[in-house]
DNA sequence: CACTAAGTTTACGTTGACGTAAACGTTAGA
DNA sequence: TCTAACGTTTACGTCAACGTAAACTTAGTG
């Protein structure tokens, strides 16, 4: 353990293509495939991807995306949102857009969370009393 | 306007596909495939189907669930939840577990969406910053 | 040096969730 | 009567998001 290799919070530090499946427990046929529809494009040393903590990063947010039903199109805008690459005026706004847009939509998803948490409270309390008056039959 | 058609909340009230397919926002074909995977089971008159207020219900989760990116099936056991059908004790126990499994889904939804709501506003606040400083160029 | 472990590209296969078209029945109104 | 609006079934098409297999190239090890 000389050469050092990927410590704590190193900002420097890089990644090879199965530790990140192993990290995130997905497969490299998936990490490949978020770099065909442009999603990652990590650097290369030779033919072997290098993966940086940045890439790590959208990483995590693809997977995020995901657990909340995105397509990894959605992610991708939603990603992109955060880069300061927007010079022009129109789009700033349009991106102010976007943004609320996205808002809303999370807002229906909190919505659609509580709703089916109280429901499935219920369903439980059910289960639960089934259990008691059923359980010494 | 006599015969008496879908009124207001009338629990005997009766509706199309059609009519469903337009309240939704969806398909006629959406909905005929929800039947097809065993999610509505409507009635029929002749070959015609006819859709009751629980199968309403039942449309209106199932849409929730899209809405919170689950699968036709995911959607399917969880509204399976909601029914009494379960005489057995370790059905019951199986359930209640089951249904802890999606409350804790849906806690890491409300954290990944807490989480992008801030990322959002972090990007709205630079797109308004960028908006001011370079308004006026 | 042979072998294993990890990496690569290319490319066809699969699954879910519908879209789309064809061909047909039934009912209400001009 | 006929045609327009709705309904039906059957069946092939499509698109996203990978799975899976083949064939190949290094890098390190007993």
């Amino acid at each position: 353990m000389a050469k050092e290799a990927a410590k704590g919070s190193d900002t420097s530090a890089e990644y090879s293509i199965s530790q990140l499946a192993k990290e995130f427990n997905i497969t490299t046929r998936s990490i490949r495939h978020y770099e065909d529809v442009g999603l990652l494009s990590p650097t290369r040393s030779g033919q072997t991807r290098i993966y940086t903590q940045a890439d790590r990063t959208r990483l995590r947010l693809i997977l995020r995306g995901k657990r909340l039903g995105l397509s990894l199109e959605d992610s991708r805008e939603i990603i992109d949102m955060y880069e300061p690459g927007k010079t022009n005026v129109d789009q700033l706004k349009k991106l102010i857009d976007a943004i609320q847009l996205q808002r809303n939509k999370l807002n229906q998803q909190l919505d659609d969370i509580s709703k089916l948490l109280k429901d499935l409270n219920r369903a439980e309390a059910d289960c639960i009393d089934a259990l008691k008056t059923n359980g010494n039959q």
